[in-house]
DNA sequence: GTCCAGGGCCTAC
DNA sequence: GTAGGCCATGGA
């Protein structure tokens, strides 16, 4: 398994190239992009984002003072609105009542116990919180996703694995604990689930098959299981 | 018009 | 612990 999962991440990386995520200007950004970007879009979270910066209300100090009333029209477009509204507030809420407000502060606290208290608070779940971890923080906290579950069931490496708990220490088990590469491992999935796999008649790491209603890649013929 | 995107919470069983 | 409903936009 680990030579498997060092294989495709090597055959993802030669074929797509970095991605460099997470595409934000700073951590705060990251963290709000993270808590938006819930089951929807990129493009759409991307838009609401924006319009947080196009008011100045993309810093921890001005959530935290902004009431849900003012906020969820500003990131209409991440739809959701009104809960993710919520959510940001409860994260700069946590923020300032343990933090006084730093995210420098914050992001000291070892991993697997800020994992626990980003979990605690609402509207943060496993992926937000390791997205925060890995993308924000630069901490080793593998990010697992719907684009990863479905890709290690195309290759065949699920094995009955099936919570998000599972799939996240099936990689943090077995490739090293490397926070570049956790974070190019996870973009890299995405990208070709996402951009690739789903666009192209054809994707460079293996043949697209239509299954159901959604476009999978189907072949794991090109990633050897050498256990 | 239909489908679905880089989830998470709550409730019922 | 998990299946199902809810939240409720915008682009293809």
């Amino acid at each position: 398994m680990k030579k498997t999962l060092l294989g495709i991440y090597n055959s993802l990386l030669n074929s797509y190239g970095e991605r460099n995520w997470w595409p934000a200007k700073n951590r705060f950004e990251v963290i709000v992009g993270a808590v938006l970007v819930q089951n929807v879009s990129w493009s759409n979270a991307e838009k609401a984002v924006n319009n947080l910066k196009k008011y100045n209300l993309l810093n921890p100090p001005s959530i935290h003072k902004s009431s849900v009333k003012k906020l969820a029209p500003l990131i209409r477009s991440s739809r959701f609105y009104n809960q993710k509204a919520e959510k940001l507030k409860n994260f700069t809420d946590y923020l300032f009542n343990n933090y006084n407000g730093s995210l420098n502060k914050m992001f000291t606290v070892d991993t697997e116990k800020l994992r626990k208290e980003l979990l605690d608070i609402k509207g943060i779940g496993r992926e937000t919180a390791d997205s925060i971890l890995l993308y924000a923080g630069k901490k080793p906290s593998f990010v697992s996703d719907a684009y990863t579950k479905r890709f290690l069931e195309r290759y065949g490496l699920l094995n009955g694995l099936s919570s998000y708990e599972e799939i996240r220490s099936l990689f943090m088990d077995n490739i090293p604990e490397d926070t570049y590469m956790y974070n190019e491992y996870h973009a890299l999935i995405v990208h070709h689930g996402y951009a690739v796999c789903k666009s192209k008649p054809s994707c460079q790491i293996c043949p697209v098959k239509k299954i159901s209603k959604k476009i999978y890649c189907s072949h794991p013929s090109n990633f050897e299981h050498s256990d």
